[in-house]
DNA sequence: AAGCTGACTATGG
DNA sequence: GCCATAGCCAGCT
C-alpha cells in the first residue's frame, strides 16, 4: 500500500494520473478506466489515454507500458517509438504476451482503488 | 465554430 | 463471450 501526496503542483488532471501511473509496481499493470475511477473521473478513461499520449514530453518518466484496456489488451502500442516497445519493456518485467494480450492478465492486474490512498 | 477523433467503458441484447 | 450503441471530453480540422 503506497501513498500519493497532493500537493498545489500536481492536483490537476494529468500530473493526478502520472502520480498513479508511477506507483504501478514492476509486473503489473492496470487499466484506463481503473485509473479514471480512482481519480474521480469513472467516465473518463479516454482522457486516461490522452494523459499517456501527453507523457512523452515530459521530462520525468510515466511507465505507460503498465496501463492496457480492461481487457488486458496493448491498445497503445502504437503510441510508442515502435510496434514492439510496449509489449518488450512488459515482457521485461516477466510478463507473458500473445497477440497484443497480457496472458492471465486478472493475476497481474493492479487496481489503484485498493492498492492506493490519497492523502 | 461545428464536427470528428480517439492509448475507453458500461450496458443491453 | 460477441456486437452495437451511447456516453465521455480535450484537441484538432
Amino acid at each position: 500500500m503506497s501513498t500519493i501526496k497532493l500537493s498545489e503542483k500536481n492536483k490537476d488532471f494529468f500530473s493526478l494520473v502520472y502520480e498513479v501511473v508511477k506507483q504501478i509496481p514492476d509486473g503489473r499493470v492496470t487499466s484506463y478506466g481503473a485509473i479514471a475511477t480512482y481519480i474521480g473521473m469513472a467516465r473518463s478513461a479516454r482522457m486516461v489515454g490522452w494523459a499517456m499520449n501527453a507523457s512523452h514530453a515530459l521530462s520525468e518518466s510515466v511507465p505507460a507500458h503498465r496501463v492496457v484496456n480492461r481487457s488486458g489488451l496493448l491498445t497503445g502500442k502504437h503510441h510508442f517509438g515502435n510496434e514492439n516497445e510496449m509489449q518488450s519493456r512488459l515482457e521485461a518485467e516477466g510478463l507473458k504476451i500473445e497477440d497484443d494480450q497480457i496472458l492471465n492478465f486478472q493475476d497481474h492486474f493492479w487496481d489503484p482503488s485498493k492498492e492506493l490512498t490519497i492523502e
